[in-house]
DNA sequence: TTTATCAATGCAACAATGTTGCATTTAAAT
DNA sequence: ATTTAAATGCAACATTGTTGCATTGATAAA
């Protein structure tokens, strides 16, 4: 036994799933119906992200979003979600944009392991 | 009558200069010979990066980092910072790769205006 | 089904980061 | 020297995130 089954994990993943761009913390707890503690949602997203369900990003406002991971993992090698993000300065939304991948080589002796790609502006919505 | 010079921000301005890597608020406090006030660091480090003499960056754990600007600015155009960040996951250093930028198309319709692109994992110092 | 285990949760308490309003100080133009 | 408003200090606050510990509950095993 090691991960349980319950229901605030699955409406966090349900809201997760169901929206198309990332979450925040506030987001995700006004959008849901079950109610839980607040630390108890820092605990699954923590989680989540252990696992390679989701994938955080850091907008400029330092406020860490959330997103499922699009991308297939194995259980030996997690996808790293070095893609490109875009976050909006109006709205604040926070939008994947998983297909804009972004390979770099790191420059010698540096060991990359995690990866917060994210752009600001504003987004077609906000942009009449 | 625009802008004043002040001890406070020659300070931080030499701090900033002087450092080969990004600083954070506390960093900057306690490198610093001058005392001033915790919310005056704030503002003249706002100050600065309105004015383009320091750009932000924001790590993993949310927290800004700043360092100093070093590709040249016009009036018109403020360069913009586009280039890549390294964070050591583990003695906590921001590095700024002033030499790797990264120019990507954004997706139609999406304005780009600031750049937050970092790398997390191990330093050089660290990987041993 | 019942029992045992420990992952998950709730709650309180806390730390860190960042913001705002307002009175006071002070750089620097006149 | 006088004037102006940028810069600062201080208090008060909001938000975000973390930790410890007792309790609950999902699930494997008896
Ligand atoms: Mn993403
Ligand atoms: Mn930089
Ligand atoms: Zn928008
Ligand atoms: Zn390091």
């Amino acid at each position: 036994m090691q991960i349980r089954n319950t229901k605030s994990k699955d409406e966090v993943l349900r809201i997760l799933s169901q929206s198309d761009y990332a979450l925040s913390h506030t987001e995700i707890e006004n959008q849901c119906a079950v109610a839980f503690d607040r630390v108890t949602l820092y605990r699954i997203l923590t989680g989540f992200e252990q696992q390679g369900v989701v994938h955080k990003i850091v907008g400029n406002d330092g406020k860490a979003r959330y997103a499922t991971c699009k991308n297939e993992c194995t259980d030996h090698e997690h996808h790293k979600d070095n893609h490109l993000h875009f976050g909006c300065n109006d709205c604040g939304k926070m939008y994947c944009f998983d297909n804009k991948t972004i390979e770099l080589k790191m420059p010698k002796g540096f060991k990359a392991q995690q990866f917060n790609y994210a752009v600001f502006g504003t987004c077609p919505d906000c942009n009449q």
